[in-house]
DNA sequence: CATTATATGTCAATAAAGCTGACTTATTTT
DNA sequence: AAAATAAGTCAGCTTTATTGACATATAATG
């Protein structure tokens, strides 16, 4: 009797596709938690986040971003100006642009919401080496279409140095 | 001058986490436009995927799985089993439960959805080696909550055997 | 300078997916 | 016989998203 090794060729990546979805669904679901007390959801979230790593972003790189709809956008945001998460600053070599900025209880806030996520990814890596937490994000990058990976390395090395700085103006 | 080998002190996790929104964002986006034609969302793919992956399986097992309310996961079965793509049989050992099964047309939709995600897979698979991808399932594993992940792994090993069979009663 | 394009904001209506709370029925367990 | 469990259902509400239409300010172009 041959010994099928790992069955390699009938390969139909369930369990990849399952490990994306338990674990978006358990890294999402501390934020959310913390959310829910300031009477926030996801999407303010993620706007929070973006912006937060991000000073100075346009309203039409968010968009780009998030892949939603201008009007959905525009009550989120609305509500965190509203409530003073967020500024928005006139651009300065195009006018039309606003450019968006947390405020410093904004940065509170979305210091609150990585923190468990940043706990998460923490204690995984203490779990694994280098090279393998390595592999992951190398694989990571990969899931993302093609297009639009030149953008996120762009977007990810911008987030690599925001500390929580002054804003300074990219427009 | 030191050269300072990946400022590996410092690092606060924001690139993993931007990989985990940018990479299911877009993993998510295929199966989301075919939904579209069939007047279902993305509610409805989760339950295909993990009915038609887990024959027999329990509206509590599927509730602990998605972690929504009964009540939430009402419509979108109701819908499902309304327009003939899910069965439901009275458990053998406990007539309590009502155990769920993919008819011919679920399975159809759960295969025409599920095709673009093994297509990213296959692709992500084709540019790296078996232990690098081997490497991003560990951690995607380790991003999971630590009760959940023996569940998981169960459930995965379960998905993995179910090719589009005949149910097996596991009541 | 006049026109066109771009960036943003906003109004209205609608849908998808989730929630809480309350209550029922059938079945199993104790 | 009583209590616990599994599932179903009704009502009302919230969050996030959509499409479509239209307005305003600014920049770019011929």
């Amino acid at each position: 009797m041959k010994k099928v090794k790992e069955q390699s060729g009938s390969h139909d990546y369930k369990d990849a596709i399952e490990l994306m979805f338990f674990s978006y669904r358990d890294f999402i679901s501390d934020p959310d938690a913390i959310l829910q007390k300031h009477g926030f959801g996801r999407a303010h979230h993620r706007v929070l986040h973006f912006v937060g790593c991000n000073p100075g972003l346009s309203i039409a790189d968010l968009l780009n971003i998030l892949r939603v709809t201008k009007q959905s956008l525009a009550r989120v945001l609305r509500e965190l100006i509203d409530e003073g998460y967020i500024n928005q600053k006139i651009g300065v070599h195009d006018r039309r642009k606003r450019l968006l900025f947390l405020t410093a209880k904004g940065h509170k806030l979305h210091d609150n919401l990585i923190a468990p996520q940043i706990g998460r990814f923490e204690q995984v890596a203490a779990e694994v080496d280098t090279a393998t937490f390595n592999s992951w994000k190398k694989v990571m990058r990969l899931v993302i279409n093609t297009a639009d990976r030149i953008n996120v390395d762009d977007l990810i090395a911008t987030s690599r140095k925001a500390k929580s700085l002054a804003p300074e103006q990219k427009d």
